[in-house]
Parts: structure tokens; sequence; C-alpha cells
RNA sequence: CGGGGCGUAGCGCAGUCUGGUAGCGCACCUGGUUCGGGACCAGGGGGUCGGAGGUUCGAAUCCUCUCGCCCCGACCA
């Protein structure tokens, strides 16, 4: 039996001045955790239980679908240079050296190891499909670790690896870990949504994120009533049709003296019209990945209605490249030929000859272009990718800058006064555009990640050589699936969502999850009476399979009653005042109720009610 | 990495501008009174003022350097 008074549960009246996010202050009040440097925190009692009962929950549902391993958290350099990560991860990545001078690194990942494991000793379709997984602490050196428990440089981490022959297993590994993954985040009581995910540059088939909706979350996801939820960095809209300025003179584009009306504000305002009459103009230089050096920089103009902002995550992706940055002045004069405030889509130097498609390997945009000049103009390229917004395509008679400083353009009209590189949705969707699906308004909001499954396809499996013969004996690459799950963002999502319906003051765990199913506080522990009362209860539900927290403590009630609040934990048992009539009070925290139950009832009632708030979250399928 | 803020007792803070050798609330210890929503009274312990160097008769306070933490941005398999 746990006696409050025996243990450290170190509950603060104040949160520490550090703390930002409600989850972080209460896991410090609650004594849960304890901050040992920028990212990194010590888990306490509270805390490694509340922990360990999530990994536990975890581990039940991945061990009906793989197999658990447990890989090193120090890895060599050569694992990591076989999938070229090594330069990837840059600065993201702690790395050391052992006293022979070779490199290591702390994992932030396991794929390497992994797919090492599965090249050394697949041989066969025969032993697949396999799935792998692993519960493990795993280190970033995030640029800045924030938020509590949020976002830190040493986490624990339940990832799984899918290996299998073809694209059909694939997807059902995929499949199951979805299936496990509902499971796992019901069972913990969160409400959860799973959206379409940004696959990255690197390609990959499909992608989903796990989300839980709260302020403190740094993702942002689209969601609407039709059940469409995407994350913003793959989110998509319909548009509603905006109507066309009538042209004006002779309809071709017509030069305007606009001095200083360098921003959209100034420009609407000058020419009286909305900004989704506007064209934007937004110019980066993108890079590609690492390991392919050899090629410069690559200009990348984006331009958009007015109104809209540029996505760069689907930028990104479209354009093949691994970074954005904004051009700079000089950057604009060259491949622009404008000054900021003024860029034209009209006039943007068009073609190079040869050398710039050079290492240029990955990426939708390299077909684009490559589609575009294979026949007519060979070995040559448009010098800039100019990316078009799929919201002016068939759009009419649009101001837009000049390339001049102190000067725009009217009637322009895309198609036939300019012609982009590719027509693309590079752009972010905004709340209340109509859901692709049906229409209905997109709705908006902030959310923390706490899941990710992911189908890698051939990416490490290829660059590590992970094959197995096939049953006609040929040799074919192993096709993978990467699954994640961040076990304190469980925890902690928890926490805010419970936090947000209390206005931050105070929380409650589902009772999967929380340290304890129950706190018996004893309000006085001077009266005999109520301590053989409390002892009592406590026996009988732990005889039952509760986990219980008896508060034996001498304390005065109210500190009790704040502590128990504080801590948690969903439900409690006042044993005081009530005990001289026969009858303690127990309170549903989750349910913000309480009542009163004869003595002789309270532990039957009590079990019941706990065991069937433990079986009521799992999913109808295993009810 | 850019911008901002903060390091004074376990926690929250004042004192720094204007140099004179450190204080308040909570927590902690002792005694007493209280005892169902963070009690009260009395007494007490605890701080090389993040660190180093400098200026000065004298530095928490002024100067230089440095370390750490937080927030915004950049970044985020």
């Amino acid at each position: 039996m746990h006696r409050w008074s025996t243990l450290f549960i170190p509950t603060l009246r104040e949160a520490p001045a550090d703390a930002e996010v409600a989850s972080h202050k209460l896991l410090l009040r609650a004594g849960y955790i304890r901050q040992l440097g920028a990212g990194i925190y010590s888990y306490l009692f509270l805390g490694n239980r509340s922990m360990n009962k999530i990994v536990a929950i975890i581990r039940e549902e991945m061990d009906r679908i793989g197999q658990e391993f447990l890989l090193p958290a120090l890895n060599p350099r050569e694992v990591w240079e076989a999938s070229g990560r090594w330069t990837v991860m840059g600065d993201n990545m702690f790395r050391l050296k052992d006293r022979k001078g070779a490199e290591l690194c702390l994992a932030m990942t396991h794929e390497e190891v992994m797919t090492d494991i599965a090249r050394k000793e697949l041989r066969s379709y025969k032993q697949l499909p396999q799935i792998w997984y692993q519960i493990q602490t795993k280190f970033r050196d995030e640029p800045r670790p924030k938020s509590g428990l949020l976002r830190v440089r040493q986490f624990i981490m339940k990832d799984a690896y899918s290996f299998d022959i073809d694209e059909a297993g694939l997807d059902a590994s995929y499949a199951k870990h979805h299936n496990a993954y509902v499971r796992i985040f019901e069972r913990c009581g969160l409400n959860f949504v799973a959206v379409e995910a940004d696959s990255g540059a690197m390609g990959g088939s499909g992608s989903q994120e796990f989300m839980v909706y709260t302020d403190a979350g740094e993702d942002l996801i689209a969601s609407s009533a039709s059940g469409y939820a995407a994350n913003l960095e793959k989110a998509t809209s319909r548009l509603t049709p905006v109507e066309d300025l009538a042209p004006t003179g002779d309809g071709q584009p017509e030069l305007v003296s606009t001095p200083g009306m360098g921003s959209i504000a100034d420009v609407t305002a000058f020419f009286g019209i909305h900004a989704s009459q506007d064209i934007k103009c937004v110019a980066f230089m993108g890079t590609r990945t690492a390991a392919e050096t050899d090629t410069p920089l690559l200009p990348i103009v984006t331009f958009l209605r007015g109104d809209h902002q540029v996505n760069e995550t689907k930028l990104m992706a479209i354009a093949g490249v691994s970074e954005l940055r904004p051009m700079v002045a000089e950057e604009l004069e060259l491949h622009i030929g404008g000054p900021a405030g003024f860029l034209s889509p009209i006039g943007i130097p068009e073609v190079m000859t040869q050398g710039s498609l050079n290492g240029l390997k990955t990426g939708k945009a390299l077909e684009q272009i490559k589609g575009i000049f294979r026949e007519d103009v060979p070995n040559r390229v448009l010098k800039t990718i100019v990316a078009m917004d799929g919201g002016l395509e068939g759009r009419k008679n649009l101001v837009a800058g000049a390339n001049k400083l102190d000067y725009h353009l009217r009637n322009v009209t895309p198609g036939r006064d300019f012609t982009p590189t590719l027509i693309a949705d590079i752009r972010n969707v905004n709340e209340g555009e109509g859901c692709p699906i049906d229409g209905s308004p997109l709705r908006i909001g902030k959310a923390v990640e706490i899941g990710h499954i992911f189908k890698l396809g051939y990416k490490y499996s290829k660059s590590m050589g992970a094959t197995v013969l096939n049953r006609e004996g040929k040799e074919v690459t192993l096709i993978m699936g990467s699954y994640g799950i961040g076990v304190e963002r469980i925890l902690t999502a928890a926490i805010e969502s419970s936090a947000a319906a209390n206005e931050g003051s105070s929380y409650a765990l589902h009772p999967a999850i929380a340290p304890f199913h129950i706190v018996i506080t004893i309000t006085n522990i001077k009266d005999a009476a109520l301590v053989a009362e409390g002892e009592k209860i406590a026996t009988a539900l732990e005889a039952a399979g509760l986990d219980v927290l008896l508060d034996d403590r001498d304390e005065r009630a109210g500190v009790k009653f704040k502590d128990a609040d504080l801590v948690g934990i969903p439900y409690r048992i006042n044993i005081g005042r009530g005990v001289a009539e026969g009858k303690v009070e127990f309170v549903d925290r989750l349910q913000n109720q309480s009542n009163d139950i004869a003595l002789n009832e309270i532990a039957g009632h009590v079990t019941t009610r706990i065991t069937s708030a433990l079986r009521t979250s799992l999913p109808a399928a295993v009810k």
C-alpha cells in the first residue's frame, strides 16, 4: 500500500517562473518532474508511474502486432553514414567521440539500426512481413527546447518499423499500426484526431499524424465537419470563386506609377481593390539535400493571391529542396530583375543553358521542368523555378509588380502574360475556406503531435541495401514503414486537455494513465476511527486490483484536498465527518461530481466504477 | 543562429537606476492553539546575490568577459 506520508511527492504551491504552459506548471507543481537542464527532465515518483502506465498500454497493444526489441542509444557513425543521415541531421544530432577518437552519436531515431539488422538478417520473402518496435530514450539537440515536456532533448519514444516485400504488404503493416494507435490513444483517454501529414521532400506514399487539440501545440491542423483533417502543411481547400476586375485600356498589361507602394496593403488601397485581385510575389533560395552539394542554390519565385500565404512545406516538397530561405535584395535583382515590393511575374529571366540540372535528382519540380523542356529545348532548363499557386489559375486582369521601383502593372493575366514553371498548391489554407471533401468550412486549430505513422518506402532499405529474395529467387529491396509515439507527449497532451477544461488550474488524468486510480484522503489522522476506515477501504480496493494512494499525512484537510487535486488522480474518497453516519464521500474528478456512499458499499462501488472506466476507454472492437 | 527577458534562501519576488556589506511572502524546524478546501501566534535555521576578472576605502548594485535558464522568431526524422 502506498502511504502518502512516506512518499516523496514534492508539490508546490507556486509554479517556478520558468514554466509557461499549463502542463509544465502542473507537472512541476504536482511533483511529477524536475528540470535538470534545458529540455532535460527527471521523472519523479508520480511522473514515472504515469509514464510506466502509458508505456504498458503501448507495449500491450504493440505486442499484438509486433515484436519488441531494445536497441542501443549510442550509435557508431558508420551506420548513420550508410543512410546519409550523419550529414543530414546536422546540429540536431548529439555527437561524441570515444577514447580512441571514433565518432558516435546519440540516436535521434532508429531507422538505421533497425535497417542494419534487417539487411544483415533477412534473407527471404518467407521471413516477411516483420514488425519490430522498441520503447527507448531518444536524443535530439533541439534548437529550442520548450513547453516543459512538449519539446525536449531527451525523451522516450516508441518507434516501430515494418519490413515488407511489396506495397500491399506495407499497406497492411501501416493499417495494423493505424489500428494499434487508435486503440492506444483511446485507452489513454485522449481526445485525438488522425490527420493527413506531409511526407517530406524525400517522398513516401502516405503519412498520418495523431494529434490532440491544444493551444500548447506547435502544429496547426485543419478539419471540417465532413471528417476531413490534415496538417496545415498538407491541407487543401476549395476557394470560393473571385470576380475578376474588368480590363482597363486595351486590356494589355499597363504600367501604373505607384510611388512607395511596396506592400499589399498599399497597393490594394491605391487601386481600391481587394487583396485577392493582387498578385503577391515571394522569392526563395532553395537548397537541395546535403548529399547533393554539387549544385548551387535553386532560385524559387512564387506567385500567389495577395491574400494568401506561402506554405513552405508544400513548396519544398514540390520544388524538391530541403531548405528554403528568403532571397536577399541582390538575388531578387539577379533572378527576378526587380526590387522588393515591386516584383513581377513578367520579365523573369527565363532560361539558362546546361549545368543547373546536375545533381537535381529529386523532386516533382524536376519532372515538371524536364517535361516542359525535354522535346523542344533539350539541355536547357529554366534558370529559376517560377511556381504559381493554383489560386491564381484562370484569373484575369490582376495587379502585379512591374519589376521596376515605384511601378505596378494592371491587367496582368497568368498564362497570357507569363507562364509559370509549375502551377501547384503552395499556399496555406485559411480558416473558413471550403473543405476539399464537401466544401464545409474548415476550422484551424493548434495541436500537439503524439504519434506519426509513415510509409517510408525504400529510402533506407535502398541506401543501406536491405534486400531479400522473392518467390522467383530475384533480389528485391524491402519496403519499410516507420511509426512513432511520443510517450511524454501523451502525458502532456492529457494534462493540457484536462487543464484547459479547468481553466488551467487543475487537471485529472484518465485512470489508465494516472499514477494511481484513486486517492483516499483521511481528513484527520488523529481520529483513529477515520484512519481505521481508510486502511480498510484501501486494503479492499487494492485486493480488487486498484492502485491506491492513501493520504495518511498529518496535514489539515484543506492541504490534502489541494494536493489530491494537484496530482491529477481521477477519483478520491474523503474519509471524514460522514463516517459517524456510516458514509464517505466519493469524488469523480473526471465527471466533476461527488456523492456520499455507505461504508459497506464504497469498495464495491469504486471498483465497479473504475474497472468500467478502464474498459469503456477501449475501442468497440475489443470491448 | 537573430531578437527580447531573467539569474538574490527550496518556490515566488523586492533591493540594482542613485555603491555603504541583504530583505518580504510561502515552504522548513521548535512550542502552543487549531483541524473539511493551501490555519494562527511566538521563536528559529537557511543565501560566497550564477561564475570570473576589474573599478572603488567599500560592489547584489558600476564595467568587461563568461555560464545558465525562459520567451518570440528561425528550426523541428
